[in-house]
DNA sequence: GCCAACGTTGGC
DNA sequence: GCCAACGTTGGC
């Protein structure tokens, strides 16, 4: 039996250095998603993330912030290589390979969107309770509720998956 | 570039 | 365990 995605979730990145477009030239169209190194958006992606997950593309720290396409989880919680390379920004002194402190997921391109932007969703009524909306948040990996994911696909002209 | 909000660090 | 100082995020 097929498995229905049961969990949605946000994650953010800067297209500067990674956007939508460059997971979809990714090879495969799958790339890890490095550079988690906060804890809650760490556990989320190491306990509750799985494959078969949908996650949306978030845009931030740009011009338009906003959702810019979606994707699917295609891999459960592994090591994230930046925190072992000297030269990263992402390096970690304190983690070791025997006791790897961030872990990653590998992400494959759905499909590029219109750009959803964060103004609009601040607009809409039915994304109130986003996280992504509360006041002072930061967290770059952060679950969406189905309600939620169904109206942001719906904006996006997205088929949702029947459930 | 500003700044509010939040997370982390480290002295005590 | 407290909390001040500092660093980061991310919208504007």
């Amino acid at each position: 039996m097929p498995r229905f995605p049961v969990n949605y979730w946000l994650l953010k990145s800067e297209p500067s250095e990674f956007g939508i477009d460059d997971l979809a030239k990714s090879n495969n169209q799958t790339a890890p998603w490095t550079g988690v190194r906060n804890y809650q958006a760490r556990n989320f992606l190491r306990d509750d993330a799985a494959e078969g997950d949908l996650a949306f593309f978030y845009h931030s720290s740009c011009p338009e912030p906003g959702v810019a396409g979606v994707m699917r989880i295609v891999s459960k919680a592994h090591a994230d290589p930046t925190q072992f390379e000297k030269a990263s920004p992402y390096y970690d002194p304190k983690s070791t390979v025997e006791q790897p402190r961030w872990v990653a997921v590998d992400v494959k391109f759905v499909k590029k969107t219109r750009l959803l932007s964060l103004e609009e969703m601040r607009g809409v009524a039915e994304l109130s309770g986003m996280r992504l909306l509360a006041r002072g948040n930061r967290l770059s990996v952060m679950p969406v509720t189905s309600d939620e994911a169904d109206v942001i696909l719906s904006l996006l002209g997205v088929k949702s998956k029947g459930r």
